[in-house]
RNA sequence: GGCGCGUUCGUCUAGUGGCCAAGGACACCGCCCUCUCAAGGCGGAGAUCACGGGUUCGAAUCCCGUACGCGCUACCA
């Protein structure tokens, strides 16, 4: 058998959609795991929709993936040029060839005019569809159309009144249409374009394309298409029809459903691995219980006889769980680099730039395993870089374990406006207690920090959930932050020391704010 | 309205006639670990396999019908 051919075939008309990317994914998947080529054509024939930038914004897309195409637009191939725009004569003389072939034909009607038959149609609740006007004109007829509306004329196919299209679809097996139900469809536009159907069997059969897959709203379009192999009497290439991506509605996924653009994606912080790795389980999976894969075992492992017929609810939850995933695998050192674009950018504005390397370094390690996204990075991070940190007092006993102050936290109440409790003088001792001890550590690093403040526990007659939470509200401002010592060696002997006795002091001056 | 496709835990899925009183994963709940949060370990709950008929010794798996959902129904792709 030849060598198998696939193609994505995106229109530049908007962002690159993760539904398209994913059927990008799938056909890039089956090329390469049946050694085959992979080729990328911008189907730009809709002149008013194009939109400036788009197609490079669609091949970054495919480029951050990793899903890189061996013919296409920016690379050129044996078939090019990969740009529908550019291949328009191809086009107009196919569409000639079939109208000598008595496949086809001029058609003068104006808009006006098929607007009206579509809006009788739908009043009187029959299928709607060209009427065939023009199929049937006679040689004079024909002449006096040519000579008035000769200028705004379109080729339209012509469509078998009867019997039946059926195509094998690879997913779905045998499908077929009763040709009378298909109406004379328009294979090139007045404006000497063609259409999606003209061009991309043309253009198929001039790739030498042997599997088309793409998504399944092309199906019903399926039909025409293989009439319009039959009328060249070409074979035509198999069909492979993806099940759809739905949004949480359970309607295809589109821009009312939140970020349907790659790039966003990208730009949160998704890594193109877990992304990859994500797309590729929607409508397709190995087995029973493998769920993480690589690049390279997806193309070892894919094939479509193990696509799904069904749609598929694009989950970000499962999603994001899964980005967690990939970023807990990643060296220390990539991510510490992947981390700090995200902090460069995303931290206060009134933290010094360029941040400190150290301990950026440090805060990126610390916070690696507890991200699920690049972007929550700043957040995450944020207590290590600022120099002062704010807090309501009352968060220190939220901090130690109280249920009642916890619950008021998580549920996001002010705690600037409740009360302290009895122990506020206790919990003060222990805090000026712990800046003095944290002065004197030595040397400054997590594992002294760690015995002297264990012995501090026994000193104290409390206990370590109480001190090391009272000491972790007041050096991150957090009920939630990485282990204890650690993160103070990264802040600092001195910011550590500020911070407690900062926390010692407030609950002082709330003291003497409420007598 | 017409046509097409689809229908297994909330979600993604495994399952191609007996191994399934349906397995895995996300999410959820609980326990363990533990200085908090994560991560990790263990466990739990969660699907009469849309429904109704067949075929068969035997059906989630094959056939028919029904329902529901979605897609398409442009000189858009």
């Amino acid at each position: 058998m030849s060598v198998t051919r696939t193609r994505y075939a995106p229109s530049p008309t908007g962002d690159p959609h993760v539904g398209n990317v994913r059927s990008a994914l799938f056909a890039w998947l089956f090329a390469r795991s049946t050694g085959g080529v992979f080729a990328v054509r911008i189907e730009d024939t809709d002149q008013e929709r194009r939109i400036p930038g788009s197609e490079e914004r669609i091949l970054n897309s495919l480029r951050w993936l990793g899903i890189e195409w061996d013919e296409g637009p920016d690379i050129g191939g044996p078939y090019g040029p990969y740009v529908q725009s550019q291949r328009l004569e191809g086009y107009g003389e196919a569409a000639e060839r079939l109208v000598e072939l008595d496949a086809a034909y001029y058609c003068y009607c104006t808009t006006e005019r098929l607007d009206a038959i579509r809006a009788a149609q739908q009043k009187r609740n029959v299928p709607t569809g060209y009427d065939r006007r023009c199929r049937n004109l006679s040689a004079e007829e024909r002449e006096q159309e040519e000579a008035e509306n000769g200028s705004h004329r379109v080729v339209r196919f012509k469509t078998p009144l009867s019997g039946r299209t059926t195509f094998n679809d690879v997913i779905r097996g045998d499908v077929s249409w009763e040709n009378r139900l298909i109406d004379d469809f328009v294979i090139l536009k007045s404006d000497r374009f063609p259409t999606y159907h003209l061009a991309n069997v043309v253009d198929d059969v001039a790739m030498a394309i042997t599997h088309v897959i793409r998504g399944d709203e092309w199906m019903s379009s399926a039909p025409r298409h293989a009439m319009i192999y039959e009328a060249f009497g070409y074979t035509p290439p198999a069909f492979a029809h993806l099940p759809l991506i739905l949004g949480s509605d359970r309607t295809k996924l589109s821009k009312r459903h939140g970020s349907v653009s790659l790039l966003d994606y990208r730009d949160e912080g998704f890594l193109p691995e877990a992304m990859l790795n994500f797309l590729a389980l929607l409508g397709w999976s190995l087995d029973d219980k493998t769920t993480q894969m690589t690049r390279e075992e997806l193309i070892a492992g894919f094939s479509l006889d193990r696509v799904s017929a069904s749609p598929a609810m694009f989950d970000r939850e499962k999603l994001e769980w899964l980005n967690g995933v990939y970023i807990r695998e990643m060296p220390p050192e990539a991510f510490v680099e992947a981390a700090r674009l995200y902090l460069d950018n995303g931290l206060p504005p009134e933290i010094p730039r360029p941040l400190d390397d150290g301990l950026a370094r440090q805060a990126a390690m610390l916070t690696q395993d507890r991200a699920r996204l690049l972007s929550e990075m700043p957040e995450l991070c944020e207590f290590f870089f600022t120099d002062e940190i704010s807090f309501p007092p009352a968060l220190i006993w939220a901090g130690m374990g109280d249920k009642a102050m916890k619950r008021m936290a998580d549920a996001g109440d002010d705690l600037w406006r409740v009360p302290l409790p009895e122990d506020a003088e206790v919990v003060r001792a222990w805090l000026t207690a712990a800046a003095n001890a944290i002065e004197k550590i030595e040397p400054w690093n997590h594992e002294s920090i760690e015995t002297r403040f264990r012995a501090l526990v026994e000193e104290l007659g409390t206990s370590g959930r109480k001190l090391f939470g009272a000491v972790r509200i007041a050096a991150t401002g957090r009920t939630a932050a990485p282990p204890l010592f650690v993160t103070l060696e990264a802040i600092g002997r001195d910011r550590s020391a500020a911070r407690t006795r900062a926390a010692a002091a407030s609950l002082l001056d709330t003291e003497l704010a409420r007598s």
